[in-house]
RNA sequence: GCCGUGGUAGCUCAGGUAGCAGAGCGCUUCUCUGAAAAAGAAGAGGUGGCCGGCGCACAUCCGGCCCACGGCA
């Protein structure tokens, strides 16, 4: 089954790139960002408008609360069925986003073992020292200790609360697609992208980002929730306890958008099947000889 | 002009009884299997303001000069 991916760093216009596209080749949108799910959270997320819709459906955001936590098992869920319903409308599912994980584990169908995350196990294991995690790992699953990052405490505990839960090892990681994937990669050079989040972020203070964190701390998103949301989220939530000023917040921010960019990019490079572009035509003409 | 304080990594600064020059941030590269805007890893980078002296050896001690900041004139 054919299926569209459009994915590339923040701020390098995937948006506007995914609705031409669209409607050119009879799509419908899913986004595959980590943060555009919740609801409430727009101008810190880009989320686009209805007006830029241009009646265009999209699924996936808005689909939880920014009080709770939302993860890949979920996306993968809510995005198959959003696939399945476009593809009985006889549409092109479109998947567009900068979360790579996420369009990784959905595309090439990705097999996460089926344990819900344990919060309370985790918090308790989160007071052992990484050694202790994983010689406990090591004594429980040998082949996953073999492979795991010793340093990484929340991956180490993950694992253990697999093996914990399920008393058995982790099975090994298999994938098998079912989709056929064009995938699109946006590019941009890192000044080009330096000067977009740049003036991205000047226009997203003026559209009301920061009354927009106030609202959801006002309506029961904690500050430390805030600050586990990410970047604009983070730095405004630090701004509005006091804790940082306005002038370090913009400039903490802009660091911090460019470094996750950079993350991406890290990401992103190591699929071989995306193929990069640089304009509008070339997405065009890869797509009307591929799909 | 005098007195004081300082000049060490891109930035903010530790250390200093002479013995391999440090941290945090930033930068580069990377990892990733139910938190991924998360969580981690590796690496690059220094004429220790400049010049001279003493010493086996100086960022460190001595002399001079330059620069910055503060005070006094």
């Amino acid at each position: 089954m054919k299926l569209l991916v459009i994915l590339g760093p923040t701020a390098s216009g995937k948006t506007s790139l995914s609705i031409k596209l669209a409607k050119r080749f009879k799509g419908e949108i899913i986004s595959a960002d980590s943060r555009q799910v919740y609801k409430g959270m727009d101008i810190g997320t880009g989320k686009v408008t209805k007006k830029e819709m241009q009646g265009i459906p999209h699924y996936l955001l808005d689909v939880a609360s920014p009080k709770k936590r939302f993860d890949v098992a979920q996306f993968k869920s809510l995005a198959e069925k959003a696939i399945a319903k476009i593809v009985k409308r006889k549409r092109l599912p479109v998947i567009v986003g900068g979360t790579g994980f996420y369009i990784q584990t959905l595309i090439d169908n990705i097999t996460i073992p089926e344990v819900k995350p344990d919060w309370k196990l985790r918090r308790k294991l989160e007071k052992k020292t990484q050694k202790a995690l994983y010689s406990l790992l090591k004594a429980r699953d040998p082949r996953r200790a073999r492979t795991i990052d010793k340093n990484n405490p929340r991956r180490l505990i993950r694992a253990l609360e697999i093996v914990l839960k399920t008393g058995k090892p982790i099975p090994p990681p298999s994938s098998e697609s079912r989709y056929e994937a064009v995938i699109l990669g946006v590019k941009k050079d890192q000044r080009q992208l330096k000067q977009l989040v740049e003036k991205r972020l000047t226009k997203r203070l003026k559209q009301g980002m920061i009354a927009e964190v106030k609202k959801l701390n006002e309506s029961g998103v904690s500050f430390k929730r805030l600050e586990e949301l990410g970047l604009e989220y983070k730095y405004i939530a630090l701004y509005l306890q006091g804790i940082i000023n306005k002038e370090e917040m913009i400039d903490k921010l802009q660091k911090k958008i460019e470094q996750y960019a950079k993350r991406q990019m890290t990401w992103f490079k190591r699929d071989k099947r995306i193929k990069w572009i640089k304009n509008e035509k070339q997405a065009i003409d890869i797509c009307q000889k591929e799909l």
